[in-house]
RNA sequence: GGGCGAUUAGCUCAGCUGGUUAGAGCGCCGCCUUCACACGGCGGAGGUCACUGGUUCGAGUCCAGUAUCGCCCA
C-alpha cells in the first residue's frame, strides 16, 4: 500500500531512465565475458561519424540492434555489442575547416600539426556528445570495448593491412584519372561522387578539317575542356563520317592538329555523332585515350583553375574560362548552335562542389581478386542479407567493381605508410618508420603526406576492434560476428569492403547476417534534411515522450525493406501504450498483498489441479501464443510484427479482457480466489515485462523491480519461452464465444443509446449444449455487459420495450425501461440482413462448386460448411426479428 | 539505358508460405470523468486492395502487361 502511493498515475520517463542506465552499467550487465561457457552472440556497431549529433537514422539503427542484443542476452547468450566511433576523414575535416573559415582562416594558416590538434579537440567533444546520446537511447553497449578508428590499435591494423596488400601486389600507386574535389583539395573514390541532374547547355562547335575548307561539328557540355582535346572520335560504322577516317582536324583556339579516331564508345545519336576527346578530363575519354595512345593534356588544375597548358586561358577559373572560350569561338564564327541540355553533374558527396576529373598520382587497391571471394561468400550463403533482395544490389556492384582510390589529400586520417627516397625513385612501404630506403639504403626519406580513405579503416572494423593483428581471445570468441545492422546506403562503401577485408585477413566472413534497416523519413515520407527544415532530433523526442515510446514507435514501423515515415502522432499512441503498461501494474499493485515471485511450477500446479477459471486458462494460452510469435518474429528480424503483436496482446487482450475479469476476482469474497487472481495476474504481467523489455527497456525495468520477481534485473532475466502444453484451444474457443456475446450485448446497448452505467435485465436463449457453459459464466457476463439479472428462456419475448440481439452461442433480449426507437432498430436490422445475406451467398457459391469441395483441403471445406450453417441460422434469426418488429 | 521497390480506409502504413466477413495507429461520429489508466472506457462509420489479362477450386497475396511514383547504378 505504501508502494502504490509512490507510483504516480502516469508514467514519467524522465524520472526513471537515467537511474536505470547508470545502475545497469554499474552492475556490469553490458559487459561480454569471453571466458563464459554460454553460447555467444556478437555484433559490432556501425561506428557513427564524429561529425556531430546522432540523428533519427542512428536512433533506428541503434534501437534495432539493442532489441536484438537484449533479446539474445535474456535468452542466455554471452553477448558482445562492440561500440565505437569513426574519424570520418573528409566530413570531420570539413566541419573543423568551416569553423576556421568563420574566423577567416584556412588550415594551411595553422599548419598540419596545429590543425590536427584542433580536430582531435573537436573529436573529443563530438564523441562525448554521441556517447551520451547513445546512453539516452538505452543502448546496452559493452563500454569496456569501445573503439575509435584512429586508436593506436586500429591504426596498427590499418598499417598491417596496407603493407600486406602492397606486398601481395594488391595495392599500387599510379597516375590515373581520379575524381577531384577542388574545394576539399583531394581525390575521392567513385562512390563519393553523387550525381545530380542539372540544366546545362550543349554547345555545337565547328572544328575545321585539316587540308579542307570543310568542318566537322562536335557537341559538348563542357567547352572549356576543348583546350585539352587530343582527338575527335566517330563511330567506325557511321557512314556519315567515313571520309574523315585517318584524317585530322584543327583544334580551334589552340591551333593544334589532332587526329580523327574511330571507336565504338561514340554514341551516334548524341549531338552530331562526332565527339571531342579530352583524355585528361573525362573518364570515357581517358579510356579511349589509352586505347588509341592519345596525348593527355591537363588543362584544369587541382585548384579548379586552368593550367598553363590552356595557353591564353591559363590561370582562369574553369567557369570563367568556359565563358571566354565560348565567346572567343563565337567571334570566330565557330559556334553553330547552343541547345538546352540536362545532364548528370558529378558533385562531391561531402561539400557538393562540382567534381573535376583529372589525372593525378594516387594509391589504389586492386579490388577484383578481393571481390571475387566476397561474392562467393554470399553465393554460398555464408553471409545472408535480410531482406534478401539486397544481395542482388551487392552482387551487381561487386561484379562491376573498379579499382579503389584510397589516398586522400587530407590531414585528418591514417597517414599512408609509404616513404619516398631522396636518393632514388623508389618507395619504401613499412609498418614502422624506416631509417633507410629499402632499395638504395639512402637515408633521406620522406613519408607520403596523404592519408587513407576513411572506409579503408572502417573495412577492418569487425576485426581491428577485437585486437587484430594480435590473435586475441576476443577475436577467437567473437569473430565472425553474427549480425550487422546497417543502412542500405553503405552496402557498397562499407559492407562490401568489410566482406573483402574480413575474408582476406581473417579467412572468414565478418558477419553471418546483414540486416538492412530503412531510412527514417518525416510523416509525409519526405527525406529529412536541414534545407527542408523537417529534421527531427531524437534527443528532443526523448525529452518530450521518453526513450521507450520512441524506441517502440521505431520498432513497430521498422518493416524490413521499407523506409519509415516517422510520425509524432503515432508515437503519441505508443507513449499511451507505455502509460497503459504503467497503470496495469499500478492496478495489480493496488490489489496484490504478497511479494513472493510466481514460479512457473506454481502456475503449472494450479493448472493441473484445474483451479483456473476460464479467463485464466484463456490468458495463459494466449500468452503462450504471443511468446512463440515474438521469438519467431525476432529470429526473422520482423521487429514490426513482434512489437505490434505484443502491443495488441497487452492492450486488447490482457487489459481489455483479462484485467476486466480480474476485477471480479479481486472483489470476490473467497480469499483463495482473490489470492489466485493476484498470482495469475502477477505471473502474466511479469512475463509481459520480460517480453517487452528489449523494446522498451526503461519502463519495464522500473515496473519489474516493483512487481514480485526473482533475479537482479529484468535485463538479465530469462526471456519467456512458450509452454506448448499451456495452449488451451478449448478455453480460447469458449472465451471467444463469451466475448462475442458480450460484444453483441454492448453493441445493442450502444445502438439503443442506453447509458453504459445502467444495469439492465436480460433474457438469454441458447442451444442446449451451451446452457451449462453460460450458466457457469453468468457472473463475468453480467459484469462485462453491465447486466442486472439474467433469465434463461425457451422463447424470447419480443415486442414492446425489448431489443433483440444474436450472437454465435446465444440470442438475447434486452429488457428496457426506456422507450426505444423501433425505426432505427428496423434500419439496423435490414442492414445486418443485407450483410448476412451476402455472406451466405458467398459461402453457398463455394460449396456448390464441385471443384472446391473435391480439391480444397478437408479442413478448409469443413470450415466453410460450418460457417455456412452458422450464417444461415443467423440470417434466419435476423429475418424473424425483423418480422417481429414489423408486427408489434 | 540497366536494376530494384511501391500503388490497400481521410492520412501514414501492416497483411510473412494463396484459404474465416482485408487489419493497425492517427483522424472522424455517438455515448461515458464506472473505484488502473481521459496518455482512459464502450460502440460506430469508412476500402470495386492502381488498371487489364492469366494461373488456381479459391488471388490483396502468384505470373504477364499497362499507368503513376520513388530509389540505386551507368
Amino acid at each position: 500500500m505504501s508502494k502504490i502511493e509512490s507510483i504516480s498515475k502516469a508514467y514519467v520517463p524522465a524520472e526513471v531512465e537515467e537511474k536505470w542506465y547508470r545502475w545497469w552499467m554499474e552492475q556490469g550487465f553490458f559487459r561480454a565475458d569471453a571466458d563464459s561457457e554460454k553460447p555467444r552472440y556478437s555484433m559490432v556497431l556501425p561506428p557513427p561519424n564524429v561529425t556531430g549529433n546522432l540523428h533519427m537514422g542512428h536512433a533506428l539503427n541503434h534501437t534495432l540492434q539493442d532489441i536484438i542484443i537484449r533479446w539474445k542476452r535474456m535468452k542466455g547468450f554471452d553477448v558482445l555489442w562492440l561500440p565505437g566511433t569513426d574519424h570520418a576523414g573528409i566530413a570531420t575535416q570539413n566541419v573543423v575547416e568551416r569553423q576556421l573559415a568563420e574566423q577567416g582562416k584556412k588550415r594551411t594558416d595553422l599548419g598540419r600539426e596545429k590543425f590536427e590538434e584542433m580536430v582531435w579537440e573537436w573529436k573529443d567533444q563530438a564523441e562525448t556528445n554521441i556517447l551520451n546520446q547513445a546512453r539516452r537511447l538505452g543502448c546496452s553497449w559493452d563500454w569496456s570495448r569501445k573503439r575509435f578508428t584512429l586508436d593506436e590499435g586500429l591504426s596498427r591494423a590499418v598499417r598491417e593491412v596496407f603493407v600486406r596488400l602492397y606486398q601481395d601486389d594488391l595495392i599500387y600507386r599510379g597516375e590515373y584519372l581520379v575524381n577531384w574535389c577542388p574545394r576539399c583539395s583531394t581525390a575521392i573514390s567513385d562512390l563519393e561522387v553523387e550525381y545530380k541532374l542539372s540544366e546545362g547547355k550543349l554547345w555545337h562547335i565547328r572544328y575545321p578539317i585539316q587540308g579542307s575548307d570543310d568542318f566537322v561539328v562536335v557537341a559538348t557540355t563542357r567547352p572549356e575542356t576543348m583546350l585539352g582535346d587530343t582527338a575527335v572520335a566517330v563511330h567506325p560504322e557511321d557512314e556519315r563520317y567515313t571520309h574523315l577516317h585517318g584524317g585530322k582536324v584543327v583544334l580551334p583556339l589552340m591551333d593544334r592538329d589532332i587526329p580523327v579516331i574511330t571507336d565504338n564508345f561514340v554514341e551516334r545519336e548524341f549531338g552530331t555523332g562526332v565527339v571531342k576527346v579530352t583524355p585528361g578530363h573525362d573518364s570515357n575519354d581517358f579510356e579511349a585515350g589509352r586505347r588509341h595512345d592519345l596525348l593527355l593534356i591537363k588543362v584544369i588544375g587541382e585548384d579548379g583553375r586552368m593550367t598553363e597548358a590552356a595557353g591564353p586561358y591559363g590561370g582562369m577559373d574553369r567557369y570563367e574560362a568556359r565563358k571566354k572560350v565560348v565567346s572567343d569561338l563565337q567571334k570566330l564564327g565557330l559556334v553553330v548552335k547552343i541547345e538546352d541540355h540536362s545532364y548528370n553533374l558529378g558533385l562531391c558527396q561531402r561539400c557538393e562542389t562540382v567534381i573535376e576529373p583529372l589525372v593525378s598520382k594516387q594509391w589504389f587497391v586492386k579490388v577484383k581478386p578481393l571481390a571475387e571471394a566476397a561474392v562467393q561468400a554470399v553465393e554460398n550463403r555464408q553471409t545472408v542479407f535480410v531482406p534478401e533482395n539486397y544481395e542482388r544490389i551487392y552482387f551487381e556492384w561487386m561484379r562491376n567493381i573498379h579499382d579503389w582510390c584510397i589516398s586522400r589529400q587530407l590531414w585528418w586520417g591514417h597517414r599512408i605508410p609509404a616513404w619516398y627516397c631522396g636518393d632514388c625513385p623508389e618507395v619504401t612501404v613499412a609498418l614502422t618508420e624506416p631509417s633507410t630506403c629499402s632499395h638504395c639504403q639512402g637515408s633521406s626519406l620522406k613519408q607520403d603526406s596523404d592519408v587513407l580513405d576513411t572506409w579503408f579503416s572502417s573495412a577492418l572494423w569487425p576485426f581491428s576492434t577485437m585486437g587484430w593483428p594480435d590473435q586475441t581471445k576476443d577475436l577467437q570468441v567473437y569473430y565472425p560476428t553474427d549480425t550487422l545492422v546497417t543502412g542500405f546506403d553503405i552496402i557498397f562503401f562499407w559492407v562490401a569492403r568489410m566482406m573483402m577485408m574480413g575474408l582476406r585477413f581473417m579467412k572468414a566472413v565478418p558477419f553471418h547476417t546483414v540486416h538492412i534497416n530503412g531510412l527514417v523519413r518525416d510523416e509525409q515520407g519526405q527525406k529529412m534534411s536541414k534545407s527542408r527544415g523537417n529534421v527531427i532530433d531524437p534527443l528532443q523526442i526523448i525529452d518530450e515522450y521518453g526513450t521507450d515510446a520512441m524506441r517502440f514507435t521505431l520498432a513497430v514501423m521498422a518493416v524490413p525493406g521499407t523506409d519509415i515515415p516517422f510520425s509524432i502522432s503515432r508515437m503519441t499512441g505508443y507513449r499511451a501504450f507505455c502509460n497503459k503498461i504503467w497503470n496495469a501494474c499500478r492496478f495489480l499493485l493496488l490489489n496484490l498483498d504478497q511479494e513472493e515471485p510466481v514460479s512457473e511450477q506454481e502456475v503449472e500446479q494450479l493448472r493441473q489441479r484445474k483451479q483456473l477459471d476460464l479467463g485464466e486458462r484463456w490468458i495463459l494460452s494466449r500468452l503462450q501464443k504471443v511468446i512463440a510469435e515474438t521469438n519467431e518474429n525476432l529470429e526473422k528480424f520482423r521487429f514490426h510484427e513482434a512489437s505490434n503483436n505484443l502491443y495488441h496482446f497487452f492492450w486488447h487482450e490482457f487489459c481489455d479482457w483479462f484485467i476486466e475479469l480480474a476485477k471480479i476476482g479481486f472483489t470476490s469474497e473467497n480469499v483463495e480466489e482473490r489470492r489466485r487472481t493476484g498470482r495469475l495476474m502477477a505471473y502474466v504481467l511479469e512475463s509481459c515485462l520480460r517480453l517487452l523489455h528489449p523494446f522498451i527497456p526503461f519502463i519495464t525495468e522500473e515496473l519489474w523491480q516493483e512487481l514480485p520477481h526473482s533475479g537482479e534485473s529484468v535485463m538479465v532475466a530469462p526471456y519467456p519461452e512458450a509452454h506448448q502444453e499451456w495452449m488451451d484451444p478449448a478455453a480460447e474457443n469458449e472465451m471467444e464465444g463469451l466475448q462475442d456475446l458480450v460484444i453483441a450485448i454492448r453493441t445493442s446497448r450502444s445502438e439503443n443509446n442506453i447509458d453504459p452505467r445502467k444495469k439492465i435485465p436480460l433474457q438469454l436463449l441458447c442451444k442446449p449444449e451451451y446452457q451449462n457453459f453460460l450458466e457457469s459464466q453468468l457472473h463475468p457476463i453480467k459484469n462485462l455487459a453491465q447486466l442486472k439479472e439474467v433469465e434463461f428462456v425457451s422463447n424470447l419475448e419480443t415486442g414492446g420495450l425489448r431489443v433483440q440481439g444474436v450472437s454465435r452461442i446465444a440470442d438475447f433480449v434486452l429488457v428496457l425501461d426506456e422507450v426505444i426507437d423501433l425505426g432505427a432498430d428496423r434500419t439496423r436490422l435490414s442492414q445486418q440482413i443485407d450483410r448476412s445475406t451476402a455472406n451466405v451467398q458467398q459461402l453457398q457459391k463455394k460449396l456448390k462448386n464441385a471443384n472446391f469441395v473435391q480439391k480444397a483441403p478437408e479442413h478448409v471445406v469443413h470450415g466453410v460448411r460450418r460457417r455456412h450453417q452458422e450464417a444461415v441460422e443467423q440470417l434466419k434469426k435476423l429475418k424473424a426479428k425483423l418480422d417481429g418488429l414489423s408486427q408489434p
